[in-house]
DNA sequence: CAGCAGAATCGAATCGGTTCGATGAAGCGC
DNA sequence: GCGCTTCATCGAACCGATTCGATTCTGCTG
């Protein structure tokens, strides 16, 4: 069922029938009618690969994250739903692809192959080939993430320096001295992860204007790991009495770890950091942390992306984002006996 | 760079450029490296379009699952990540559409506009609409899920009925008299969603042949819901003892909701069910449950997906999952005594 | 009524590959 | 040296759309 037969049945040329489909010349009331018609009972649809072929656009962006191997988080998960359902809303199909770096076969498909007439890149590093290359050849691309040189990109980024030392105010503001930093796995930390970085700098910084005492962890994305993260903290300096975290998928292990250990959350021992919202209140009791909009980026990402693609000119732009931290139940005064169990107030504080 | 530019440059015809890529007739060792070379040097990667409109592959296949509107569960996330991988060791890609009916415009441009050669559907509801459409239309596809009537169809499924049984069994085993069904929420169970369906039939089936006094209830996914369901289970008959669940994202809110009510897991109350094993390890204590083996199931979907495509006759195959039981440390004896603390074992029941 | 503007439609080229049948050259036996 | 096979390569058609320039038809003006 092609155009031709479309054409034959209706009476008229292919080229008629493009016209009247898309509007893009005007075709009289009758054809179009008539068309329209044969259309409908046909159920005729214009294959896309023909279109991509003829106008050079293939109405598909490319979602490029690393490949799960190990573990994917909640986060990104929440990424990629709102990055589908954006691109649905402006007619977008959204292709998956599994590529940590720039030389992945995977890539090269999106980008030589000319798949996809955009990109959103995951998991972006400081020093990332595949922002680089894309910035070389102009392509169209937008980053959930900042490399070390974000000026003049296309991106939309979080900034874990300040969300990280935000923690470490809030938890310096309730008395707290000794503090751990839990961050991703190691080997993301060497790979140059944008939020590894950048989070441990936030925390150092942070951490030595307000004197604390502190210990800095790599931690695998997973309970087990998490929990034997928090048993080596606890065996480094015992005196530790709270930690922050980037490590959403760790998080149960660190929970689990305390509670083996004894100390009650947040009586003896406060937890926070950065982690999406909706998975810092499945942990009991819930998370206070600075909550990953990541429904919101993935839309921004999309919505900066069609821009581009729409007006190829016009000027880079990005959205770098500061959430506040959301006051849940995690976190407490520090050396309080434990007679002291008393809640914080729930709320928000300004980010 | 199109293949005519390979060719002017290697002085050869284009039909033989694509003879020397694709290996489909002899060409000499000669001409075959001077080709190689040209196209090595300016990079050159045939079109995917043209390519697809040509012989009418696309090398994609469309993943298909509801959008995410409330949420996505855990589950979910492994699914798409292993299909993924898997279609990539096959050099397939793969196209997200988030489609829960027949009816949605993504499900169309899938389909209509050609964009995939096969597709993976997720969600499947026992009367499922997408599913007959595309057995009507011999497309190749296959369910993660069953339909109400999965003869002669392809698919790879969990087996609800069994494992909720086994779960159910293993509690009244424990000794439990009192047990609650947490299921998904009200609108997927009316929506007719196969887990939520197959789940409640063994868990009422099971329950009934050994005598249990039971209460079924469905719930939100999300941890606010998990809380409120266990709230109402207590309400409904505090000596409730253990409970079974399929709802994974609400699993933090139900222990929440037992350790606000005092009920110590395992001590004073069980809990069990089927979820995905990575999400089952990050709760504390660790839910012993079916273990959902969602990373294998996307892969098996795909290798049931690619043999379909390779073979457009072979007789339709399925795959019928019934993972054992893996112990952990969310069940224990009804009607101890707070004396009796005592956890039970580690290990593997089969399933 | 010739001439012309404007609207509606058509025909052909194009996008970048694949594939089939034809052609030419080389090698071989007799 | 002729005919035959085999191998390598070429040219053209085709996939199914879009798009540009040309053509036809209508109605209006002078």
């Amino acid at each position: 069922m092609n155009i031709g037969e479309i054409a034959k049945r209706a009476g008229v040329s292919r080229s008629t029938v493009s016209y009247a489909l898309s509007g893009k010349r005007p075709v009289s009331e009758d054809t179009r009618r008539r068309i329209q018609q044969v259309v409908d009972e046909l159920g005729y649809r214009p294959s896309a690969s023909a279109r991509a072929l003829a106008n050079g656009r293939t109405s598909t962006i490319g979602l490029v994250f690393p490949p799960a191997g190990n573990h994917y988080t909640g986060m990104q998960l929440d990424f990629i739903g709102s990055v589908v359902e954006a691109a649905a809303a402006y007619d977008y199909d959204v292709l998956l692809s599994p590529s940590g770096v720039d030389s992945d076969r995977s890539f090269q498909r999106l980008l030589g192959e000319r798949r996809v007439d955009g990109a959103i890149l995951m998991e972006i590093r400081l020093a990332d080939d595949r922002v680089d290359h894309l910035a070389d050849l102009g392509f169209p691309s937008v980053a959930i993430g900042r490399t070390g040189d974000p000026e003049g990109g296309w991106w939309v980024g979080l900034d874990h320096t300040a969300l990280v030392a935000a923690c470490v105010h809030h938890l310096a503001d309730l008395g707290h001295r000794k503090v751990a930093f839990v961050n991703r796995p190691e080997q993301l930390l060497h790979a140059g992860y944008e939020s590894a970085h950048r989070g441990l700098d936030g925390f150092t910084k942070a951490a030595a204007e307000r004197g604390l005492t502190v210990e800095t962890y790599c931690c695998g994305d997973d309970a087990a790991s998490g929990q034997a993260c928090l048993e080596q903290i606890l065996h480094d300096d015992p005196a530790t009495t709270a930690l922050v975290t980037l490590n959403e998928a760790a998080l149960g292990g660190l929970y689990r770890g305390l509670s083996e250990a004894g100390r009650h959350v947040p009586r003896d021992f406060s937890v926070t950091g950065v982690v999406a919202g909706r998975w810092a209140e499945t942990v009991t009791p819930q998370l206070t942390a600075a909550d990953v909009p990541a429904a919101e980026m993935g839309r921004l990402a999309v919505e900066l992306l069609v821009e581009r693609l729409d007006h190829p000119d016009v000027a880079p732009r990005h959205h770098l984002l500061v959430p506040p931290i959301s006051l849940r139940a995690s976190t407490g005064p520090a050396n309080s006996t434990s007679s002291d169990g008393s809640r914080p107030a729930s709320g928000s504080l300004p980010g």
